[in-house]
DNA sequence: ATGAAAGCGCTAACAG
DNA sequence: CTGTTAGCGCTTTCAT
């Protein structure tokens, strides 16, 4: 394969505007320092030659390679592309980081990383060593691990930690849990529900206890108890079949179930169903996530929706901030989440019958 | 933001091993001309010092960036991306594409492209100025697009074009859509249906035409008519809508849809439940594609899964191959589709009374 | 405000 | 087989 060199590079570009390569690397950089009219002369040139600056050669000299690093877990994710079950949380961190990223020039690098692994340390320097990347965006269940915190802290790499409250000293996001746990579990209250169940999420991801707090907090705010109405489950679509069977399956059964995530919804839903129970007319559901899924349902779910495109933008915004030195919010970014009501929800039930039980 | 240095370079390993620069150099490349016990030596303060190349530097000497850029159209993909109606089409060619790059020590970029305009050049340009890819991989409906093809062979970059037979010096990777058709046509066939209707996708896309011809194909070798059976689609919803009542709004209306995609499917779901028309009892549908929507329809529908996963690993693989001046296959490299049965499907109704009409 | 020189980390080309 | 030399395209000093 033949080697292939820029095909028009600074040289070019200062050659035919008649200045020093040091100039146009000043108006490429929009430093300071430059007469209005020799950089109006230095654009020219450029625009006239079509001139990109290589990144590998700015990264050579320079600190910025233009790249960004949006870390996932391995695992998961590709047992979600495996799996085909329409979860979107790659797409839109891609709709809200790319694009975002475009707007400043720069470029987000999709990288996959093992949670349950020492290498993690190891792979996250041989991706650093290799792409130099400006920044790093950390999620679930990473956005807290030590070691990778740790790394990044040393290189000295400015980096957003979605779903986290900062711990590790990088740029928190969260998108609102506590609070969007509340909305969902007040909407049931203003529909008339009193016993209103909750299936958590796994302990491993901080917003597990987040969105189980916020319900727990609204139900005390509107005097509900909330005695054997929580039940465990870990996001999967088994594990929400035993937590829906575990609240559905005692005398005095919740008449609405908040799952904390869509494929435990969908497991509601199904055992909803086993049971003969009419979802809403029995049993009303609200997820989290609002990926595809929860429209295809039958009835649609009422979800909460979690605003990953906007949180994978703003953290784009923290980084390119964050590297030109900009002053950074104290607390940490809250992305709120809403509610989006579909037909899965609705009145309480009379339970007078069901609770002669 | 200080400057950041490479922790470990070149000139470390080789003075740790006591070698030259460019014997290491060989060794990283797996060069030949070193003898065994030297690269072993090598290799151990490689591993001793967990020096990893940097590709900024390997591209700005060498001739390799190991970075493989896949296009995408930018209106589409961002629509896809926006609606959230469950497409995994950026999914699929990732758990495809990343899984097969990393084995290589690749990396894949994931770029979007403006297709309907003349900018695709320049967009083109400047990624590669600033990237300079190794490889590019083309999807539809760019994969022919001689203002992309022509940049590419110029600057003597391999590239695949998927959904494309080669024209543009490309290496061609097709996903059997005649064939997938045949498949779809003749499980209908054999299930008794004789009135086999068919959207056709937007004419922009080749596979649309293939799609159509694989059909008419198979009803020809059932001896079977195709006359007002073929209703014009775009790949939209809304246009599976009007291909769909104009099928289905006829005295002798087709027993069986095939759709040449999942959201022109559901379409032909949604008229047929206007129609009081039972899925399949009155109408089998069948349609292309297999995102996760097809799952989660009611009834689930029987569909042609497009193997994107498979066929951009196998991208990747060939431009690899191309890359180190391998030899590739003389005729397009076909991923063969196959059909998922689903419950849309069934054998054809009764027609005795419909056709007395 | 501009230019000249030095070097980033690596590999191609050539010696030996 | 291994080492030496000369850049790649750009930005950082440091002059002017």
């Amino acid at each position: 394969m033949a080697r292939r060199r820029q095909s028009v590079t600074i040289k070019h570009v200062a050659a035919d505007a008649g200045v020093s390569l040091q100039t146009v690397s000043r108006v490429i950089n929009n430093e300071a320092n430059v007469r209005p009219q020799m950089k109006e002369r230095v654009q020219a040139s450029i625009d006239k030659l079509g001139y990109i600056p290589s990144i590998a050669a700015q990264r050579m000299s320079g600190s910025r390679s233009y790249l960004i690093l949006a870390l996932n877990d391995r695992e998961r994710t590709i047992e979600d592309w495996r799996s085909r079950q329409g979860s979107d949380w790659v797409d839109q961190m891609l709709y809200g980081g790319m694009l975002k990223c475009a707007e400043y020039g720069y470029r987000l690098i999709f990288e996959l990383v093992d949670t349950h692994n020492d290498h993690v340390e190891r792979e996250l320097q041989a991706a650093i060593a290799a792409l130099q990347p400006d920044g790093v965006i950390l999620t679930p269940p990473h956005s807290d691990n030590p070691l990778i915190t740790g790394v990044l802290r040393e290189h000295n790499i400015p980096f957003a930690q979605i779903g986290s409250e900062g711990a590790g000293g990088g740029i928190p996001l969260i998108m609102g849990d506590e609070g969007a746990a509340h909305l969902a579990t007040n909407h049931l209250v203003r529909l008339g529900h009193k016993k209103i169940g909750f299936i958590t999420g796994s302990a491993e991801y901080l917003l597990s206890k987040w969105r189980e707090d916020g319900w727990r907090g609204a139900m005390d705010n509107a005097g509900l108890p909330t005695d054997g109405l929580c039940a465990e489950g870990n996001f999967t679509f088994k594990s929400g079949l035993e937590a829906a069977r575990k609240l559905l399956d005692q005398p005095a059964r919740p008449t609405a179930i908040i799952a904390s995530n869509d494929q435990m919804a969908l497991a509601v839903l199904k055992v909803a169903k086993e049971l003969g129970l009419g979802v809403p007319a029995d049993l009303s559901i609200i997820s989290f996530d609002n990926t595809p899924a929860t429209r295809f349902a039958q009835p649609p779910i009422t979800a909460i929706d979690q605003p990953i495109a906007a949180t994978s933008s703003r953290a784009v915004e923290l980084i390119i901030s964050a590297k030109r030195g900009e002053d950074l919010p104290d607390a940490p970014t809250v992305i709120p989440a809403e509610l989006i009501e579909r037909d899965s929800t609705g009145p309480a039930a009379d339970r007078s019958a069901a609770n002669s039980n």
